[in-house]
DNA sequence: CATTGTGAACTCATTCACAGCG
DNA sequence: CGCTGTGAATGAGTTCACAATG
């Protein structure tokens, strides 16, 4: 077992998508499976997948493979999504509820169970997943009550900064951010972002030059 | 200017923050921009910016700077975003819907002009943004008409391959697949994945092993 | 003896440091 | 003189190749 190495970052995104294969690999039926099978599927090099899991244990049987349940429940334990946690989504127009209802998200773990708004017109009201929208002044005290983890921005660009800052506050130290706007956080605050814009861009760019089709996290 | 350089992956995704940012400079009236100032909005270092745009040609004044517009105009001829986009998207649940009328896609010239299921309860209606829900049979038939030249997955993550090979046989050879589902496709087509979990699971492995922020694409 | 686990080699990306130039 | 543009240096991430082993 190794310590205190650095960890590529795309390290972790392949390990969520091995874990993914691994659900797959057992629903099919599969006890057991090599390196280069797994990284056949996840369109990586078998050392890649070797490395990676390397970087945290050895979880293989030398001339035979891994187990496919097993392993499952090691890389949960890595990502620490081997228990749920709880979000809150701020901005519930058509992106929000989206995300709010998104069973991929529910069966994994990620449990939406708070919704905030700024529009007098929508707080109060249930949305369709059947929790409330609540003005976004009273994040603080549910985030306390929910033990809320991981905060979800949904709103236009324009509001993202301020709710990243609500979030702080409320002690919320994860966020999501769909909206294009880069927020800025103290450096105990971790941001990911999902900017689908960026994303439509790296294809018409590699439309625009005839670039061919590499992996893409 | 340089020839046949390999560009990073990640010079694309970050000559689209600059895009951003530039709009917003250009909007609050600035009419010039340093390679610093330019990388602090984005969170970057100041070389890692000249160097992206090295790639692509010399945009800038030495001793002045970038002009915000021209460089803005430069860039959306790199990423081949200074013309509209149409998109068809395929699965309209939630996530398609909320797509189909996300106004930060429209702006900025990602035209969504097509909306497929097959669920028979949805063909035909109307979605909230106006556009008729067809039948997915008609994919190939409709593409060709409208010009479609990205394709949206928005389906679960079973049907994410079938989609993936009727786009395909539409001529439609460029694919944003918001499916966890992994796609394969011929050499000829480009695939780029939005995947909420793996985002998700990216922030609570940090949350679990308590690593602080860096930047995130 | 097939497959893992891993140091070493290699490839790719970022940052430095300064020459080049308006 | 200041800021860009870029080769060279550094750093990070991937792949190779093979020793270790169940």
């Amino acid at each position: 077992m190794k310590k205190t190495t650095k960890i590529p970052k795309a390290t972790i995104t392949r390990l969520s998508l091995y874990y993914r294969q691994l659900e797959l690999l057992e629903f099919d039926g599969y006890r057991l499976v090599s390196s280069e099978k797994l990284a056949w599927l996840c369109q990586v090099n078998p050392a890649q997948v070797r490395k990676d899991l390397g970087y945290f244990g050895e979880f293989g049987i030398r001339g035979v493979g891994y187990d496919v349940r097993d392993l499952q429940a090691e890389i949960k334990k890595i990502l620490a999504v081997n228990r749920d946690w709880n979000l809150a989504i701020v901005g519930i127009g058509k992106l929000g509820s989206a995300i709010l209802q998104h069973q991929n998200l529910y069966i994994r773990g990620f449990k939406c169970v708070a919704a905030f708004d700024i529009d007098p017109r929508k707080i109060g009201k249930i949305s369709p997943a059947g929790i409330k929208i609540r003005d976004i002044e009273e994040l603080e005290e549910i985030a306390r009550d929910l033990n809320i983890e991981i905060g979800v921005i949904t709103t236009p660009a324009s509001a993202a900064q301020g709710i990243a800052d609500r979030f702080r506050r409320a002690h919320i130290n994860a966020i999501l951010n769909f909206s294009p706007a880069r927020i800025t956080v103290p450096e105990c605050c971790l941001v990911e972002n999902i900017d689908f814009t960026v994303t439509l861009d790296m294809l018409t760019y590699k439309l625009g030059h005839d670039i061919v089709q590499q992996y893409s996290a």
